[in-house]
DNA sequence: ATACGTGCAAAGTATTTGCAAACGG
DNA sequence: CCGTTTGCAAATACTTTGCACGTAT
């Protein structure tokens, strides 16, 4: 597919979990998992129904929401708020490697970055609270270099 | 700890952001601008108008959504997104100190946490960023000490 | 007096749900 | 065949906007 199966080790599995729980794969279900795996970052219910009109792949976008919501219960995909009331969604990887975002105040653009040393403060900081911390989600908003200037 | 005045120095100072750009004092945003105050952290504009109308200062839930855009846009207030698709809104002190949010997912429960080791690690991952980075959010998911049980 | 603030109701979005038809096993 | 998945449309939830009226300055 040419989608440059960034992710094709992640929609294997997913499939494969939602099998495992004895969910039948349908096309919508398909088509949505292959978009999520194609996707380079985050994106929207609605921006996930547009690509896939796009690509003649039509699915309701309520079956968008079902799925992500399911796939979301499963563990496979993972909701992110970037602060604009618009829900977003993108794949958890199965190493367990995930990435956190950059949000441009000027044109919007989002970014994903990844910081080793923050996770690590991050697991410190959860140990020091009386909850039993197992996620977490950090966002930090600022200007793009275009924007900066 | 009832209401006391936990951000009475916050109130006075919303309301002298607000005079100094020529805002007028009505009756919503005074009582708005109290509650907040009042607040132990973050609450929803609907959660607000309920507290209000409960106290007998019935104010329109338009007005509660105005107020909140107009006191974020003097940097008064936060938004903030605890992953449940309802924007909640909080102080920014004065202090300049600010806290992020632990969300129960057993119970939904939110409490806030502060952590100067964090914050230092969010500012160094933040320079690492090719963004011009000025604000962040974080929030930790896992269960409360009374749902881990 | 006059311009700004407020409440109400209507209009917009974002998301969920009910249901009949399509589909996979 | 039979139960699950899907698409459509209606319903809901949340937020914004239009407008007439009240009110602070």
């Amino acid at each position: 597919m040419g989608e440059r199966h960034e992710h094709a080790g992640w929609a294997r599995h997913a499939r494969g979990v939602a099998d495992s729980v004895g969910r039948r794969s349908g096309g919508a279900r398909t088509a949505i998992v292959d978009e999520l795996a194609a996707l380079g970052c985050c994106a929207s219910p609605q921006e996930l129904h547009d690509r896939l009109r796009a690509e003649g792949r039509s699915v309701g976008i309520a079956s968008v929401y079902r799925v992500l919501d399911e796939l979301s219960g499963l563990g496979l995909v993972q909701r992110v708020d970037l602060g604009d009331g618009v829900a977003r969604f993108e794949p958890i990887e199965l190493t367990g490697e995930h990435h956190h975002h950059l949000v441009c105040v000027g044109c919007g653009a989002i970014e994903p970055f990844d910081d080793p040393e923050l996770e690590r403060a991050i697991d410190r900081a959860a140990g020091r609270t009386a909850f039993a911390v197992d996620g977490h989600d950090v966002v930090l908003r600022g200007h793009c270099s275009d924007c900066a200037a």
